[in-house]
DNA sequence: CTATGTGCAAATCTTTTGCAGGCTA
DNA sequence: TAGCCTGCAAAAGATTTGCACATAG
């Protein structure tokens, strides 16, 4: 249910989170650096609930409120920094990287993670009504354990 | 934000609709032979929220309360005669269509369509990491008025 | 007649918000 | 210093559940 796999808090992952944080121009507050190192710390994708972040934050030593990490993974998204995925009805889940990919949806363990990047691709997309335009193509690959 | 357009409440649509419940051997009660003909009552497909058809019915007439809508649809989902469909993290939609089609996700109006048949095609798709199957996949297009 | 469904209200769960105090630029 | 941020608790929505009553087969 939770991704248990966060960067370790340690310097080297403070400053990639501060320098990501600066390139959106999002004041670095200790929390927000603080949920920012074990993002993208060590450099790697992350999907997280806001309970997920939450709890990782909390076992790594720095208490940082529910809200707060509600509000902050909000202000991530509007900055550009992350993007929204809804893949379940009841939860919210986040994604550090923002470019519009497939994703797997583990449905035993409610997990997300990337689907293999270039595995996918649309032979045909229809032509977005008149009007509309195309905003993005959310592919989710339900998973079941066989 | 709801579908405004239901089937008609008269005798036809109630026959077509205790059709549909028989089919999938669902017990006929009042409340959801009622909702069974403002869903599938004219043969169309319908991708509702639960909100949405619990207004339907009660400016219809009929009086069901809003948690029989919930317990119903989700009976429906179980006995296969709909399918939950996930493009929104804080709603859920519900879909007459059970077979895995792709959508249209007016993000303006929050509604929910069919996106035209046969024109959305994958010409790859990864292969299942080991132990796992393919469930399902989603496929939302997300339309932004232009 | 018996199992199942219904309605209401209350409970639950996720997410947001108001407000007083704290901290960054 | 001024304004944005944080934390807490409370509010807000969506959905589910407990329980007494109703009803289909």
């Amino acid at each position: 249910m939770m991704d248990t796999s966060f960067a370790a808090l340690d310097d080297t992952a403070l400053q990639k989170g501060k320098a990501w944080l600066a390139r959106a121009k999002v004041r670095p507050t200790k929390q927000r650096s603080s949920l920012a190192a074990l993002l993208v710390g060590d450099g790697e994708n992350r999907h997280v609930t806001a309970e997920g972040l939450f709890l990782a934050a909390k076992s790594s030593g720095e208490a940082v409120s529910l809200a707060t990490v509600y509000n902050t993974l909000r202000a991530f998204c509007d900055a550009g920094l992350m993007n929204e995925i809804t893949v379940d009805a009841t939860r919210s889940y986040f994604d550090t990287c923002t470019e519009d990919h497939p994703h797997y949806f583990w449905e035993d363990s409610q997990e997300l993670t990337d689907a293999p990047a270039g595995e996918v691709a649309f032979s045909r997309l229809p032509d977005p009504p008149q009007g509309s335009e195309i905003a993005r193509v959310d592919v989710v690959i339900r998973l079941r354990r066989k």
